[in-house]
RNA sequence: GCGCCCGUAGCUCAGUUGGAUAGAGCAGCUGCCUUCUAAGCAGCUGGCCGGGGGUUCGAAUCCCUCCGGGCGUACCA
């Protein structure tokens, strides 16, 4: 609709232009404006060219608005206001047009192409295989999904990435721990070392290991099966995180593992890379990879002293083989503590020779945990934290994404878990849910009410045009705003403005149902017309709820 | 010290990439169930957009500078 419009006004200008002595016009702008007074669709191009034209802007739009009204009938009214907009304005023929595009279930219309299916990989999550999930770690999962499928419908070819840091000192931290916990159950007196991870799954693997191996590794060093105790350990692990992300209902297209990229040579071919290209020295005995050359603060040790690879070493070989594997663009969603990579990952693209631009990373801020308002204890040393698998269970995955998906993802979060499990109008993903399944509700009730064999799938060749009531209008305008947020989500890759965009149409549904009936039975051509527009508001709901990753129930 | 993020109603947060008179939800008051689901609707109250400068037709949004909060600044991951 925009699109369009920005369209018919350039056309319109055009010929113009040699009269205003300028070759080109400048980036102006169409929008919908905040307030119903100022029109449907506004555009401050007069404003812009009041400057180099040297005149007064109103007297801009008036010549604008006299090409465009000899231009085209599209629009009902132009009129000029303020400091010299023009705002236009439409008939309710073409609100009532459409309401059928969405009722068609264009998809072209709901999901404008922005991709052109260009290749997109989401890298998110990528929790150390080393215990369970935690909040943090679920939203991050939420936004990774979310976005996933925003992208994915905005005709880009998506796909979702975990990166599994089984190579580092983590998970062998991890297989000790275990190795211990081993011991100990089989009677042995052995301390934990203070470092170790704690926790009752940590205790539970043990007593696995015992049930599956018996007590082959009693009586050994733990150096001496470290790498059998490891492996056994993380893939346990990753099991539970692989379950835990699929009962959120986010699945992965592909598991990297950080270990295969050394096993393939792929970390040292990367280091000699920048070797020969001459972005890394040695000093102090460590390997540094030159990335202050690339705007970084400063230089980075890739090879430490004592010949182990840094974390970041596996990193910069990690993502130069994302961009290898030929993704047009790669997002990485990181917590914000992670910030201080951004710079240097980019350096290292950068320095083989990459275009860094297709990087970008989103930063996924702390979530505070909350029950009833106080803050929840959780200490990582100790393993008593909550995880994410116990808030779901307590207030259900599609609250939790939900909530998730209610703020930009840089800023703070807090989630309280009492609001959330409240049935009860605080809480939002019950009252965009609930004008679904009140949609719905209407669709079961028809048949009783003298609409019967109405079938909701086919409602696009419904004479809707007895819709003219401001309520009738407002609603199908708001639908007809969802193509735009939806691109503006996706271009900017911020699903919560879906989120947002919900609510207020679920608001304004709301608000429809309680001043109209839609099955109205001494009047059936209206009331076919308003189950049209149920059914429109239905399918946006539908659409964006899953983009959401969240459930569109039928009942309540 | 340096770098990144944030500061908007009592609370939690949006704000269409610089637009017109600043927006929700919750909390607080007031009404609305004999009619398709009251997990709902309508109304009222609530603001120096952290402070101060600057850029321009126009700033919550961009620049500078202070104040205040979070994070980072490892041969940790």
């Amino acid at each position: 609709m925009i699109n369009n419009v920005y369209k018919i006004i350039a056309d319109a200008v055009t010929p113009l232009m040699p009269s205003w002595g300028i070759s080109e016009l400048p980036r102006f702008e169409v929008q919908t404006p905040k307030i119903e007074a100022h029109g449907d669709l506004a555009t401050n191009l007069a404003m812009l060219l009041a400057r180099p034209l040297r005149r007064a802007p109103r007297q801009v739009a008036e010549e604008i608005k006299a090409a465009i009204e000899q231009a085209t009938d599209a629009f009902s009214a132009i009129e000029i206001a303020g400091p010299g907009f023009i705002n236009f304005r439409f008939g309710n023929a073409f609100w009532h047009g459409n309401l059928y595009k969405i009722l068609h279930e264009d998809r072209a219309y709901l999901r404008p192409d922005i991709g052109g299916g260009a290749r997109v990989q989401v890298e998110f999550v990528s929790a150390n295989p080393t215990g369970p999930l935690h909040i943090g770690h679920g939203r991050g999962a939420a936004v990774g999904l979310a976005l996933s499928n925003l992208l994915s419908a905005a005709g880009f070819g998506v796909e979702r990435e975990f990166y599994i840091n089984d190579a580092g000192r983590q998970v062998k931290l991890l297989g000790l721990s275990v190795h211990i916990r081993y011991r100990q159950l089989l009677g042995e007196a052995v301390e934990l070392p203070e470092d170790s991870y704690r926790g009752d799954y940590i205790a539970d693997a043990a007593q696995a290991l015992i049930d599956e191996k018996g007590d082959t590794y009693r009586n050994m060093a733990f150096e001496d099966c470290r790498e059998e105790i490891v492996d056994w350990s993380y893939k346990r692990m990753l099991a539970d995180l692989k379950a835990d992300l699929e009962s959120f209902g986010v699945v992965f297209d592909t598991w990297k593992s950080e270990k295969s990229l050394f096993a393939s040579g792929k970390v040292a071919d990367a280091l000699d890379a920048l070797r020969a290209a001459g972005h890394v020295y040695e000093k102090d005995g460590a390997v540094w990879f030159a990335s202050s050359a690339f705007g970084d603060e400063k230089d980075r040790v890739v090879v430490k002293a004592d010949g182990e690879f840094t974390y970041f070493a596996s990193d910069i070989a990690y993502h130069k083989d994302k961009l290898d594997r030929g993704f047009d663009s790669i997002i990485d969603i990181w917590g914000a503590d992670h910030h201080g990579y951004i710079s240097r990952v980019g350096a290292a693209l950068q320095a083989f020779g990459l275009d860094r631009d297709k990087f970008r990373v989103l930063l996924v801020q702390i979530v505070s945990l909350l029950r009833g308002g106080e803050p929840v204890k959780m200490s990582k040393r100790s393993g008593e934290f909550i995880t994410l698998r116990e808030v779901v269970d307590e207030v259900g995955a599609d609250i939790a994404k939900f909530i998730f998906l209610t703020r930009r993802c840089d800023s703070h979060l807090d989630f309280d878990i009492e609001t959330a499990k409240a049935q009860s109008s605080e809480n939002p993903v019950y009252y965009v849910q609930y004008a679904h399944a009140r949609i719905n509700s209407i669709f079961r009730q028809a048949p009783s009410k003298g609409f019967q064999g109405v079938d909701r799938n086919a409602m696009g060749t419904i004479d809707v045009s007895c819709l003219v009531e401001a309520d009738e209008i407002g609603l199908i305008k708001k639908l007809c705003r969802y193509p735009a947020v939806f691109e503006g989500a996706a271009t900017s890759c911020e699903p919560h403005r879906i989120t947002y965009y919900l609510q207020e149409l679920a608001g304004e549904f709301h608000a429809f149902y309680r001043n109209h009936r839609v099955l109205v039975e001494d009047d059936r051509q209206l009331g076919l017309a308003r189950m049209a527009l149920a059914r429109a508001v239905e399918v946006v709901l539908h659409e964006g709820l899953s983009i959401l990753g969240v459930n569109a129930p039928e009942e309540m």
